[in-house]
DNA sequence: CGTATATGTAAGTAAAATATTTACAGGCAT
DNA sequence: ATGCCTGTAAATATTTTACTTACATATACG
């Protein structure tokens, strides 16, 4: 897995802030990273509808309140790994055993999975930005 | 991640149809691997005392019935990440945002790996050692 | 006792996934 | 028209993962 849904929460909590008025230079600036890196991140979050950007004109706008955004969403919108659990791609056919554990595993895996997401849902965009907040003081 | 705890649960169910007694080569030819990673999985999971094999001697054994291992306590023993979701490493410690919100998300991925490892702790060696065998037929 | 065979482990190489950077196109505003 | 911003492609570098080779160590059996 890569940082980009990390990157993601990151970026949404700035705009979330900032009311939409921040450069992804600043963003970058924020993150530690390229802002080539950001650009790439919100075009992933306004293709899942997340926010809007406009070519030649600073900012991002949230498309709902940050209260209306779950951390689910953010990790579908990254296109973030089906699931987190990588399974071994080459088990053998003539095997009883190799033959059938990718099955199986698929779905124990894939019920894993459904409880991490189900605990990303119940987190808000508005949860992570109060939280941050209040440490700020 | 990697996909050793997708290769160590292969491995102890084969240790679990066979009753200890298979080579490292034969667990490879199923798992699809050169038998040295087998062997290095095995070192793991024997470390861990899930257990048990002897230099020299051909097999492995279970140190408990299958129905007393759990798939979570496979994840801990190959020492798998603390969380699957990946943080970016350098947010800027002067930005408000970006001094915070590894502690913040630290905290939510957290949760979610918990719910996670949750799941797997509901799954005993063998549930996937029976749902192999029936589509084995 | 010594040979064959098995596991344990280190080390080196190859391949793949991530991260980073450069370059530039497209669009808006003053 | 110029400057500034976002969008995107492409190249490079870095890191992680996978694979392989080599060999040490231990046991069993003739």
């Amino acid at each position: 897995m890569n940082s980009q849904y990390s990157v993601a929460v990151h970026v949404l909590t700035l705009i979330d802030a900032a009311a939409g008025q921040i450069s992804s230079e600043d963003i970058a600036g924020s993150v530690g990273v390229n802002p080539v890196v950001i650009r790439s991140v919100t075009g992933l979050l306004r293709r899942a509808g997340l926010l809007t950007t406009k070519r030649g004109v600073l900012g991002a706008q949230l498309t709902r309140p940050s209260s209306q955004i779950t951390l689910l969403e953010v990790y579908r919108a990254v296109l973030a790994p089906e699931t987190v659990i990588k399974m071994h791609q080459h088990p053998n056919p003539a095997c009883p055993v190799g033959a059938h554990i990718q099955g199986v595993l698929s779905v124990v895996f894939a019920e894993a999975q459904a409880a991490l997401e189900a605990r990303l849902a119940q987190v808000r965009l508005c949860d992570i930005s109060a939280a941050v907040h209040l440490q700020t003081g």
